[in-house]
DNA sequence: CGAGACTTTGACCGTAGTCAATTTATGTGG
DNA sequence: CCACATAAATTGACTACGGTCAAAGTCTCG
C-alpha cells in the first residue's frame, strides 16, 4: 500500500529538475518513462529501501523532505543530512550497522534511481555519472556538517545551514524570489546543528530582528545572501569538482606549527 | 627528493598489519612485493598527491599519522579524522575544491594502493575490495564524528574518540596491552573535537584523575575500556557490514512525533 | 472547539571559552 | 652535557554562550 502506480497517482511535481541530473535537460524525459512506480512515505515514517536484490538499491526524491539521523540510548539525537527533492537516497544509509536510519520529514515521493536495463546505454550511462557526482557532493556536505558543528558559533551554524539549504532548493528550481518553503520544525534544527529547541528559537527571533533572516509559516526569505555568507563563512557548494579554483589563495598563518599552509574554507 | 626507494630506505615497520587488508594474511606477502616506492613527508608538511594520471591516486600509510583538515579565514580549524598506519589516504581528500587537506602529524611513510596491472588478478580484486570498505567505514567514522561533536559532552567526546583510536590501533597491531603511542597535542584533540586547548587539558586532567585513562609522554592507557565505551556512547567500529546487528533493539520513545522509531547508536 | 504539536519567553544554571601567566617538556647549537 | 629557544601543557580568574526547567502563547486540523 506504501507503493503505487504512477498512473494512479502521479508525482505531484514535475520532475525536470533534479540535482542529481542537473544540466543534462534533454535526457530527462527519456529517464522519466521508467519510472513508472512512486513510493510514498508519511511525514514521520523511517524510510526502508528493501531492495529484493542484494545490491545497494537507490532512489531519487520526488517531493517532500527526509533527513538522515542517530538517536542514542539516552534519548539525543543527531541529524545528518536531509534529503529533498531531487537528491538520492542510499539504501546502505537506510540501515547501516543499526545505527543511522533515513525519516521522512513530510510527505515524501520517490521513484527508483536506476533506469533498468531497458533503457538505451546513453542514459543508463548518465544516470551512473550523476548518482556518482551526487554521492560525492554528498560527502561534501558531511564536511560542511562537521565544520558547523566544531567550529561556528549558533548563529552561524543557523545562517550556514540555511544557506545550504537555500542553494539546494535553488537548483531544484524551488526558490521562489529569495523565499522558499522548509518543512522544518525548530526541533529539527535543533537536532542537525547540535543546538537546544530553546536556543535555536532564541536565535532565529535574533535574526529575525535583525532583518537578514525571514521566517513566516513553514517559509524562509534570504535577503542579502552574499552578506549573510560572509558573515558564516558559507562557500557555495561548488559544481563539484569545479576545477582548482584558486588554490592559492592561501593566507599562511603562522600560527601553531601544525599548519604552515592553510586550506580555506 | 621526496620519494625514495624501498631497496635505499626501507619502511620503518613491517607492513603486515594494514587494516585495509586485515583478514587476508595469505595476500600480503604478494602485495608487498608491489610496493617498491615509498613517500614521505615531514611532520607538519601538507600530504598532496598529485597523480600524474587523472584517475584519483590512493595510497597506503605505513608508518605515521596525518588527519584530514580545513581552516577557516579567521583561523579556525577542524580536524575530520585521523589516518594511522594501515589507513587509506585518498587524492581527492587532498585537494577537493581547496577546501580541504591532509596534513602529516608526524613523519609519514606512505605507499601507493595501487598494485599495478603487474600484479595478477585476485590480488588486484582483494585489494580492489579493500579499498572499497577502508572507503565504507571512513565514512562511518564521519558520521561517528558528527554525532560526537553534536551531541556528546566534552569528556563523553574525549573519550569516545581514544577509543576509536585505541580501537584502530588495535587493529593494526600497535596496540601494547592497554597501551599504545599518540602523537597528537592536545591543540589537535582541540580541533578534531571543537573544543578549547583549554578545556581539553582540563578534561584530561579530570580523567586522569580518575584514573580511567593515562596520558604518559605521548601515549595513553585506557583501561576498563568497556565502563569507558558505556559512558561515552562508544560502539566499536562493526566489522563493516556485520550483519543486521539487533536490528530490533529498538526501544521506542513516545518523544517529539519526528521519530516513533529509533535507532540505537 | 479541543487536543496536541510547535513556538516563545523568563529565570537561572553550568559547560566551555578567553586571556594571561607559569611550568614543563623538547630540542638544538655550542 | 649545559644554556637557551620554542613548543606544549597547566593553572587561575573571569566571562559568556548555550542548556534546562517551566509556563504561556499559537497554530493546525480533525
Amino acid at each position: 500500500m506504501r507503493i503505487e502506480d504512477v498512473a494512479a497517482a502521479p508525482p505531484s511535481r514535475p520532475i525536470a529538475a533534479l540535482s542529481v541530473l542537473a544540466g543534462q535537460g534533454s535526457d530527462i524525459d527519456r529517464l522519466r518513462a521508467f519510472w513508472r512506480r512512486v513510493e510514498r512515505f508519511t511525514a514521520g515514517a523511517q524510510v526502508r529501501l528493501d531492495g529484493p536484490r542484494g545490491g545497494r538499491r537507490r532512489v531519487i526524491v520526488v517531493s517532500g523532505w527526509a533527513c538522515e539521523m542517530r538517536i542514542l540510548q539516552d534519548g539525543r539525537r543527531q541529524i545528518f543530512g536531509f534529503m529533498l527533492p531531487g537528491d538520492v537516497i542510499d539504501e546502505r544509509s537506510t540501515w547501516s550497522i543499526g545505527s543511522r536510519g533515513v525519516v521522512a520529514l513530510t510527505r515524501l515521493e520517490v521513484v527508483d534511481a536506476d533506469p533498468g536495463a531497458s533503457s538505451d546505454a546513453s542514459v543508463r550511462e548518465n544516470m551512473a555519472e550523476a548518482l556518482c557526482e551526487a554521492a560525492i557532493e554528498r560527502e561534501e556536505r558531511l564536511y560542511d556538517h562537521l565544520m558547523r558543528m566544531g567550529r561556528l558559533s549558533a548563529r552561524e551554524r543557523v545562517v550556514h545551514l540555511l544557506l545550504e539549504l537555500c542553494e539546494r532548493v535553488e537548483r531544484v528550481g524551488l526558490l521562489k524570489g529569495d523565499t522558499f518553503r522548509i518543512p522544518l520544525t525548530q526541533e529539527v534544527f535543533a537536532d542537525a546543528l547540535g543546538l537546544s529547541v530553546v536556543h535555536i528559537n532564541r536565535t532565529m527571533k535574533q535574526l529575525r530582528q535583525e532583518g537578514s533572516v525571514v521566517f513566516k509559516a513553514g517559509s524562509v526569505t534570504l535577503r542579502e545572501r552574499q552578506k549573510l555568507a560572509a558573515m558564516s563563512h558559507y562557500r557555495p557548494l561548488g559544481p563539484e569538482l569545479a576545477g582548482a579554483r584558486d588554490r592559492s589563495a592561501t593566507e599562511r598563518r603562522s600560527n601553531g606549527g601544525l599548519a604552515d599552509w592553510a586550506v580555506l574554507a
